[in-house]
DNA sequence: TTGTATGCGTTATCAA
DNA sequence: TTGATAACGCATACAA
């Protein structure tokens, strides 16, 4: 059969993009032919699977993905949801939430899974549960549950599947991933208690349940201690500069805490200038515990003593853990172990 | 007309998925009448319209977007591609890339466009033309050129919408948002020059095009006073560590710079920590100059002096030239201006 | 091993 | 203002 030019020119296409008919019939095959080619079907003779593959990419054919996913169950695409709202304009405390979001990034391209990054209308359930019904993704890693548990606890009932690193409830039902913060708290306090401190002080907003966890674990531990006693110091937003703000007017109030717990590194580094501007300095006067041990917390003046949460293998986790769910699966909640780094605080 | 609700259990379909034949059925309209009201058409009566709301709504139905990329002439979705590797386990020196990430992100939500993220395959110029061609995306944000120069350069004759975050060349081809980076080092080597300091050190890696131009601007700077020496120190990777390493061996070699001018400020963290191991302090044995104006720059113990990149409209600038670009404009490349701000270093 | 026919869920065109 | 019909580009069931 020979190749029938003449007939490509007549097609009643519009756009000018080349389909998988046109490759079908300039390869002088039939159209599922070339489709069994590039999906590596093995019921395709070598000579015919080579002779689509040249014509497909001497014309630089692509398949489109749109009428792919059209005709497929599954899109291959995962949304992954970031308060990206407090991470503007200097407002990114760490760069913790990105690690995790690289991790992810690369777990999902392992498997050749697109990756849509904050799409507009995820902030109720029913924007979730839109997104998902119109078949935009297979389903949603949430980094970081902040304030939303309530949120998706809902949307766990409505069967979108659904993974969220942050806290992890037993009853939540929706799979969770997460560090075990109470631990982290708990480490922060038994660091507290061998210096024996007692006039702690506690930096973060507990309505983040991540951080409330920390809180419990901390007070887990000076509950050994009758003479402890815990102030709780709760930043408006995660920024450097209102966590600054927030330290400086704790110190004009006269407050002097001899043991420091934030909630990040970069609010410890916050913390720490804000109390030096009043002379109240770590280690001399206070120990302080940070969060995440971002690089540079190593080599701040001091060097501060921090919570280390394992983020090397959370994105893969985060990752697995959602293709069970797609598949029909119930993974479990996983809690990731977390260390402490001692350092000059 | 009553609704046909056994038509509706007669259906063939396999997925379970409603469409837009059930609502216009449930309704007692056309199919296209759905669509319109849907698509916020005006002509539809509003009592239809209200009709197939109610209907759609009661049955939580959502449009199928795949569907709808198949027979719009654009995918509402952009790619952005982001140098991810370097960004892993510690890497992330500066949260910068992500502010900008954050920006774009931000942009494109406004636009209800949706944000593909370093999707898999994009290493070569190829890849990139597939994911196009393919229908995946209308177009691609590169943020920050790094080494691609040249890949970009071939991209940009393949007609593929492109705009990208990075050095500025007048030849480019593609359209490029960036700072002046060679103002940049301009600025950086006024400082050194008002501080008569002549044993100057750039650290960075000068393969990256955006770091080069602040090199050849600190260059452009020394080149106004004789007495001036720059010594170059790439650092093998942008993490922390390597840049803590390369400092340290630099001063193990003897070297003392009165001058430093650094790629990031978390590199300039890590020179400083570096140094004072060797009892080389800024500001009473170098100035220094970092680069971003990161947040716990200003409270580092030197505070660092750092030149600063206006980010916080770049995203939405990005955003704007690209979307030229896919309505087949000529957008031109911009500049954005850099200041620095001068602190204890 | 290959081809024919059909359907996936929309939107666009045209006619009514 | 609405409806019938035809694409959009692909993958699957089934037949050959």
């Amino acid at each position: 059969m020979t190749i029938d030019a003449p007939a490509l020119a007549r097609s009643k296409k519009v756009t000018g993009a080349i389909t998988m008919d046109d490759i079908a019939r300039l390869a002088g095959v039939s159209k599922p032919t070339v489709s069994r080619v590039l999906n590596g079907s093995t019921l395709v003779s070598a000579k015919t699977r080579e002779r689509v593959l040249a014509v497909a990419g001497e014309h630089g054919y692509a398949v489109n993905r749109n009428a792919q996913k059209l005709r497929q169950a599954r899109t291959n695409t995962v949304a992954v949801v970031l308060d990206f709202g407090s991470h503007r304009h200097g407002a990114i405390g760490d760069p913790f939430i990105f690690e995790l979001l690289a991790g992810v990034s690369e777990a999902l391209s392992m498997r050749d899974v697109d990756l849509l990054l904050s799409p507009s209308g995820l902030d109720s359930a029913a924007g979730f549960v839109e997104l998902y019904r119109s078949r935009g993704t297979d389903g949603f890693i949430v980094l970081g549950q902040g304030k939303r548990d309530g949120m998706l606890r809902d949307l766990s009932r409505k069967d979108v599947p659904l993974v969220v690193w942050g806290a992890v409830h037993e009853d939540a039902g929706y799979c969770a991933v997460g560090s075990d913060n109470f631990a982290g708290g708990l480490l922060a306090g038994e660091r507290f208690l061998a210096q024996r401190r007692t006039r702690w002080l506690f930096v973060g907003n507990v309505d983040h349940d991540e951080i409330r966890l920390r809180y419990d674990g901390l007070r887990a531990a000076a509950a050994t201690t009758p003479e402890v006693e815990i102030v709780l110091l709760p930043t408006g937003s995660m920024t450097f500069a209102a966590t600054y703000q927030c330290a400086t007017d704790h110190m004009r109030a006269g407050a002097r805490p001899d043991a420091v717990f934030t909630f990040s590194d970069t609010a410890a580094m916050a913390v720490i200038s804000a109390f030096r501007k009043h002379d109240h300095l770590s280690p001399r006067d206070y120990s302080l515990v940070g969060y995440n041990n971002i690089p540079p917390a190593a080599h701040f003046n001091p060097s501060i003593t921090t919570i280390v949460q394992e983020t090397g293998v959370a994105g893969a986790i985060l990752v697995e853990k959602l293709m069970q769910k797609i598949d029909g699966g119930r993974p479990k909640s996983v809690m990731l172990p977390t260390t402490i780094v001692i350092r000059e605080t």
